[in-house]
Formats: structure tokens, sequence, C-alpha cells
DNA sequence: ATCTAAATACGAAATTAATCGTAATTAAAT
DNA sequence: ATTTAATTACGATTAATTTCGTATTTAGAT
């Protein structure tokens, strides 16, 4: 097996987005874009990410006096984990219900449509190749 | 405006999946249909769909002993609502990103696939008749 | 060497969610 | 009318999360 029970929180994943999004950050520079979003305290950014470093979510290493801290969980399998949860609470484990349901709701542009066309056209080729 | 804030729970939100899937039950009925799941306690159902009612998520009448409880959100709605959520928090506000992450890594049958592709030439041909 | 500004550490309060035990109520069966 | 079995009401506990105040540490500037 591979992956462990990854559950961030909703603090939790807003961080992990800015470290995914920027690279290493110190606290300073996540609160900041935090608080861009929402009111957030330093200290209360702070403690999420220590607690997180605790829970091996990230790492941290010093430069000079502060802290500069690195997600080591990744972003793509962190959010499949994440979809997969979603998709089966709430469709009853079927992707293409969500999808079916996210598309017929949100907007999306012509471009954004025909790359998904085009995903599920390279999908159906390779199901394709391997059933010969 | 049309859109309250709704923000169900995830025990919540299994008891809405019964409601919305059977109809108006009781307690005993959804929470025989939750333990077929996982173990709750039978006043554990009866508590958050009591919190669910004074919050007005759910409706209820008195049926002989026993209260018959009704579902007063709507599944596709809230489902929507989730989604958006889902897709702002994660993916930018990009529906097409999570649909291409979701397709990238879930198994959908090719019919699935074909029913997307399908939902997308409908699309494509609205927006066309938008244009004109 | 001292001061200062910024950062970290620590602890604890406030919230929210989920859980269930027990008491009170109810209606049906005897 | 009494008993019984099921249901509801209520309160309390536990656990996880989010929040931030205050004390301490640190490195650089004076």
């Amino acid at each position: 097996m591979k992956s462990q029970k990854i559950k961030p929180t909703e603090a939790e994943l807003e961080i992990l987005q800015v470290l995914w999004t920027y690279g290493p950050s110190t606290v300073r520079f996540v609160n900041d874009k935090l608080k861009s979003e929402r009111n957030v305290g330093y200290t209360t950014s702070l403690k999420v990410m220590q607690i997180m470093t605790e829970k091996g979510m990230l790492d941290r290493y010093k430069d000079s006096r502060t802290h500069i801290y690195t997600a080591l969980i990744e972003e793509k399998e962190t959010k499949n984990q994440l979809i997969d949860k979603f998709v089966t609470s709430l469709f009853g484990g079927s992707a293409s219900g969500m999808v079916l349901q996210a598309l017929g709701n949100q907007k999306c542009s012509a471009e954004e449509l025909d790359e998904i066309k085009k995903l599920i056209e390279t999908i159906e080729k390779q199901e394709n190749h391997e059933l010969k």
C-alpha cells in the first residue's frame, strides 16, 4: 500500500495551498497570504504550522532567526484523496456523477471544456489499447 | 440572492443522504441505515437530527409516538454548493481543474466518459446559440 | 554590551462536533 | 389500570480545532 490517511483540517489546507503555490515559506509569508483572504493572527498561523510539523505534514529548517516550512505531503496526491473522499461521501463513489453535476453547475470556458474532452479521448484511447 | 450558507457537518451529511435517498423517515430508520456503514448509537442520530431541525435543515411532524423527519434543503442545490466550496478552496475556483484531476485519478467506465462528453457537447451547443 | 524588533514556544481559552447515558414520555399490549 | 417497549428530551462528556495572549529567545543594529 502507499497512501496513509491524510486528513488536513480546513486551516491546514489553507496553509498547504500557500506552500504548494509558493514553495517553502516563513510563517510571516504564509500569514500574509492568509490575511489577504480572511482575518487571522500571526500566532494562529504559527501554531497551526507547528502542529502540522508535529503531525509530519510539514518540515522546517532554521534560517537565521526564522523557520522555513516545507510541505511534506504532495499536492496532487492529497487532492486526489480529498476528491476521492468527496466523491465517496456525496456521490456514492461515482466520479462521473460528481463531474456531471460540477459541469452542469459551474461555469467553464470553451477552452476548458475542450481540454476536458481531450482528456477523455486520451483515456478512451488508452483503454482501447489495453483491451487489445 | 437565493442561497443561504448551508454547511452541514459530516454527520449531518450522512443523515441528509438517507433522507434524500429514501424520503421522510424516522430516527430509527435513519439510524439503521447509518449503522450499515459504521457504528453509531441511536441517541446520537436522534441528537444530530434534533440539532438539524433547530438549524432549519430538517422539518418534522409527529406520527403516533414517533417523529418523521424531512430534509428541508435540496439535494442538488446543497451538493452544488459543496462542489463550489470544494473547487474554490482546493482548485482556486477552477472547476475544470478539479474535473481534470478527478477524471485523471478516478476510474470511470466508457459509458460514463461518454455521458460526460455528451454533456460537454450540449453545453457547447448552448453557448454557440447564445453567441448568435 | 545593550537594546530592539521579530520570531518562536507555550499554554490555555473558546468553539464546534460527535457521542451517549439516563430520565421522562408515550402509546400500545396485557 | 398497569406494564412494557419504544421514543424523545436533556445534559454532559469527550475530542478536535481554532484562536490568541504572554513569555522567551534570537540576531542584528546601535
